[in-house]
DNA sequence: CAATGATCGTGAATCGTTTCAAGCTGTGCT
DNA sequence: AGCACAGCTTGAAACGATTCACGATCATTG
């Protein structure tokens, strides 16, 4: 419980606070022999300076905060992991929150960001409306909207083209002669999703004699998959391929499919979207459409920290990375 | 960029600063018209408290870390989502942290933590020696060690009865009729996984004709579980069960037998550990042995608030949970 | 009416840093 | 010697909250 602070230290090395600090944050500025004594000083009493205090003296924190919709879904922890390493790169902490899709708890984990004072905000948002950005920035906070797309809103944005990610889907169904396709997605269509669907849509128009029926499952999961497949089943004409909005329903479609016996991808094709790492290991290892998830994480955190260190000679930069094709066993 | 202070709100309601900082934390020594001009000046301004000064003046804070191995893996972000409900229950914020398995990252987790003055650490310790821990506790730190036993550790545990497990899970095979069994499990074995290996000898030795033969891979994912299905099928006599050290691995072995055409659990019983979302949704859903993870995660907050709140006088407890068995069809 | 409490508010001290103007040395140059 | 200057160091003033001893006000009561 011994609270050491920076004057115990200074009063151990025999120097002024003000030394003591400026071994902690601008050695050059000391003389050899003094910052050695200060440094063991340092070692001896443990010292650990306090941040609160020196992002009170300093107005705002080299911290940055990370809001992502789901800390256990591993497309946001991959995304999450980008970001904090290019933080890390810079100098910056990361502060992960979870909004568990809640608008609620997204509006906490805000509030609590700001009552840190981070510098900046990486979010992807489930209900975050223009005011609340600018009140953020107002507050000389960087916002970087993750994934989603809102080029209305005044802030930076990093997100993947899930237009040309879903017609990349599709085409490659297409390439392979199937016609009669099918997309799974959620009921509560999140903005990603819809506009997979639209990149679909468009992909499909360029063939005159494809069609494509859409079913909408109540959730992204691999529960949801696997109901899925019964309903592509009972479809008629029944479907050669299927097209799911994100690789957890195509591995709970490809996995029943499999159990009930019908081949993947001879008599059914499925892709998946996102390339998480199960993609890879499924029964049918996924074909499916890989994000870039680390390097949007990474890009995102550097526009935000382009932003906070600018200030206010800042244009928002609305970054968008491509997608691509991974081609495995499931189509 | 207007930094609003406790002070302008305090001018705006013609109050002076101690009444605003009343508002704020005893609201009912504040007299009901009062209350509500600083609560609209507060409005007004978009105030938000500054979360620094209010920790450096009270000399600890409202909030907890939790340093988890891998925020990519599901046992560890459900862990952590369940810390995070107990501490928000009480009032308390959790700070998230991956070590990535490094010690040195652990290290650097461990410093911000400090620096932040969390007045609790959870923790998934990957090199934590007791000095550390100690150096912890006496800075006033509540230390509580996640599913490790180290009972000789001078801190709280919450850990679940792996060897247990490993013995709910041996039993089964054997009860069903299984005599060759083979363990697939990391080679740096991590401590859980040697306990899950101790039940399963444990089990074993129960009976006299079975035999296990024991496998040891480079990780606990889905791909080592790939290979680990070769080795596998290489072995003279074939094993007839597998108990797998955690789902990722069962679920690549599984997939991998599927693929090879091996049928689950006809010609191979595969069994896993953790019940993670995916276990229910292999392509053969996984008999798995279930961790209390959420529980896990919630009693493990619960007794690190306790010690920060006692203070000195506290003892510390180990808290063990044990794990039960989800029979679905891979066993 | 004076004394007693209860109820509310006040304002200064404090937490541990960083920052910066100013001071102190010692060296080199004229 | 006198001066300029560089290199170090000092010490006090912030930063924005909380806390607490102390006033002020007012109703109650003997």
């Amino acid at each position: 419980m011994t609270r050491t602070s920076i004057r115990e230290v200074a009063r151990r090395a025999g120097v002024s606070v003000g030394t003591v600090s400026n071994v902690l944050n601008r050695p050059d500025l000391v003389a050899e022999a003094t910052r050695a004594r200060v440094r063991t000083a340092i070692e001896e009493l443990g010292f650990v300076r306090n941040e609160s205090a020196r992002r009170l003296r300093q107005g705002h924190s080299r911290t940055l905060g990370v809001v992502v919709e789901d800390v256990a879904n591993p497309y946001f922890t991959d995304v999450a992991k980008g970001a904090e390493a290019a933080m890390n790169a810079d100098g910056f902490d990361a502060l992960l929150c979870t909004s568990d899709g809640l608008a609620g708890k997204e509006q906490r984990c805000l509030e609590f960001l700001e009552e840190q004072r981070v510098s900046g905000v990486l979010i992807t948002p489930v209900d975050l409306r223009p005011e609340r950005i600018a009140r953020l920035r107002a507050r000389g906070i960087a916002v970087v909207l993750l994934d989603r797309r809102d080029s209305t809103a005044d802030a930076c944005s990093a997100r993947v083209d899930h237009a040309a990610g879903g017609e990349i889907a599709i085409n490659h169904l297409l390439a392979l002669g199937h016609r009669r396709l099918a997309l799974v997605t959620a009921e509560s269509e999140p903005e990603p999703c819809r506009e997979r669907r639209t990149g679909a849509e468009r992909a499909l128009r360029q063939t005159a004699e494809a069609s494509m029926v859409t079913l909408y499952q109540p959730a992204l999961t691999a529960t949801a998959g696997q109901h899925a497949a019964h309903r592509l089943l009972d479809l008629t004409p029944t479907p050669s391929a299927v097209f799911c909005a994100n690789d957890l329903l195509a591995i709970g479609v490809v996995n029943e499919l499999m159990r009930l016996g019908v081949k993947v991808p001879a008599e059914m094709a499925v892709m998946g979207y996102d390339d998480i790492e199960f993609a890879a290991t499924a029964a049918t290892p996924l074909t499916t459409v890989r994000q870039p998830r680390h390097a949007l994480g990474w890009a995102a955190a550097e526009m935000a920290i382009a932003e906070a260190t600018d200030g206010m000679a800042h244009d928002h930069q609305h970054m968008v990375l491509t997608p691509d094709l991974v081609i495995r066993e499931s189509a």
